[in-house]
DNA sequence: TTTGGTAGTCATAAAAAACTGACTTATTGC
DNA sequence: GCAATAAGTCAGTTTTTTATGACTACCAAA
């Protein structure tokens, strides 16, 4: 069962990972977002402009996979759902300011 | 004209071009291996396990683009190239630093 | 029980990134 | 001129990521 292809995922760099969790064209905003308070599924359709359902809800999956958001069940008015960031996700916050101030 | 999908690279996150600097299979351990010092095509080539010809090619003109790296030509006994940190790639070392010492 | 809001999933298609092996260019040493 | 070393490029294929539109599930109010 030697595949020729493995995903064997050799990461020899530790840097990687952590770029990995904020990868890809709607991670960045969605966690800049994240911080500055909790996220609802539909107001990310609405703001985060050319986004689509789908690539939000895979996206939001891997934030939540790599321990960066949570999902929270709010029971109000209208249910939903609320996304905030986990200390995890907090911990990256001065990283991710240091790199939007060189940009 | 109007195509449907334009990549028309609406980035609205600052720290999105960052992060697409170090992006990929590729870039964050040739990154990580031009802060030890000056690369060549055929050292990295051996030594990044599972690399290949064209990958490293792209992602190292990758890196020069974003002006993180830079290509040296050394006239030398067998005449070769280096690629070297920009000034630019060496204000980005505590941030992959920091990163690291995350991971 | 039908309607409306919220939060998705699913199958499929299109686009982007990565891989492979053959081929190219430039310089040096014989 | 001919081979060797270094640094790639190129065409074609595979894999991964992203996009689209239709459909589903849950709850609450009318």
């Amino acid at each position: 069962m030697t595949t020729k292809k493995m995903s064997a995922e050799n990461e020899t760099c530790p840097a990687q990972a952590l770029l990995k969790m904020l990868s890809g064209k709607w991670k960045p905003e969605i966690f800049r977002l994240a911080t500055k308070g909790p996220l609802r599924f539909s107001s990310l359709l609405r703001e985060v402009a050319g986004s689509n359902k789908q690539s939000l809800s895979v996206a939001l999956k891997e934030l939540e996979e790599a321990k960066l958001l949570q999902k929270v069940i709010i029971r109000e008015k209208p249910l939903h759902i609320e996304y905030n960031l986990t200390e995890n996700g907090k911990s990256l916050i001065p990283i991710f300011e240091q790199l939007e101030s060189l940009g």
